[in-house]
DNA sequence: CTATCATTTAGACGGCTGTCGAAGCAGTCG
DNA sequence: CGACTGCTTCGACAGCCGTCTAAATGATAG
């Protein structure tokens, strides 16, 4: 967390906090580095799988089974979403499990959103 | 907008909408290509700069000026930003002014927030 | 130990993407 | 009109990215 002091108005609908201020060199090629790792159909649909799914965690046998790619294709993105800290991988037995880090996809909603209702907590 | 018949149960401060229930094929392509358009350092900034720039909008002369790059390359990111409906551009006399659509950048942030909040509208 | 299944890594290949220089279009000034 | 400035389009090129096949690793079963 950055914590930039800036003080927050929230007079209304007003702008997502990458409007409010111009977003320095260094922290956009980090932020960008986190969107890539979500801007793609097949690691969308496989954060959207594994957030969805019963329990928290997916295995990737079942997600796997979802596509029509092959099983090093879907590892590969699986990875991908692991490295920029979105997803976290476990073995257990046979399996391994995926399960979400919700803390840095809040990360990516707290940029573009509008701060149009007051943040109560 | 694919609209599907699905309950959404708002049952607390569950997940992000992408994780409540697996997204569809056509809908990841679609919001990919939205996301690919801001998952670029420079587009970032650009953005970042035309909304948080006074009145609302900002011209190219400024934007270019701010970059290690040539006036094509700063033409072909807003070009891209342009085409995914983020942003506006408009002529006036000499100058080509940029201006943000904020129902757009709102999209991209209702993605990823976490819902923590009931949505009160 | 060997066989088998689940997942990852390694290597290769085609297509997309960011960048540039050159040229084109639009508007202003003399 | 003709020259000049601001911005965009065009064409080209290097590098990255998504996909595959083949092979390696890890774990369980017989």
């Amino acid at each position: 967390m950055v914590a930039t002091a800036v003080p927050v108005v929230t007079d209304g609908p007003c702008c997502a906090p990458i409007a409010r201020e111009p977003l320095g060199e260094a922290d956009a090629a980090e932020l960008a580095t986190l969107l890539k790792a979500v801007a793609d159909p097949v690691r969308l649909r496989l954060l959207s799988m594994i957030g969805s799914h019963a329990g928290g965690e997916a295995c990737v046998c079942d997600l796997t089974d979802a596509f029509d790619l092959t099983a090093p294709t879907i590892s590969h993105h699986l990875k991908v979403l692991r490295t920029a800290g979105l997803i976290d991988g476990e073995r257990r037995g046979t399996w391994v499990y995926y399960r979400i880090i919700p803390k840095q996809v809040a990360r990516l909603g707290a940029l573009f959103t509008p701060l149009a209702e007051p943040v109560s907590a």
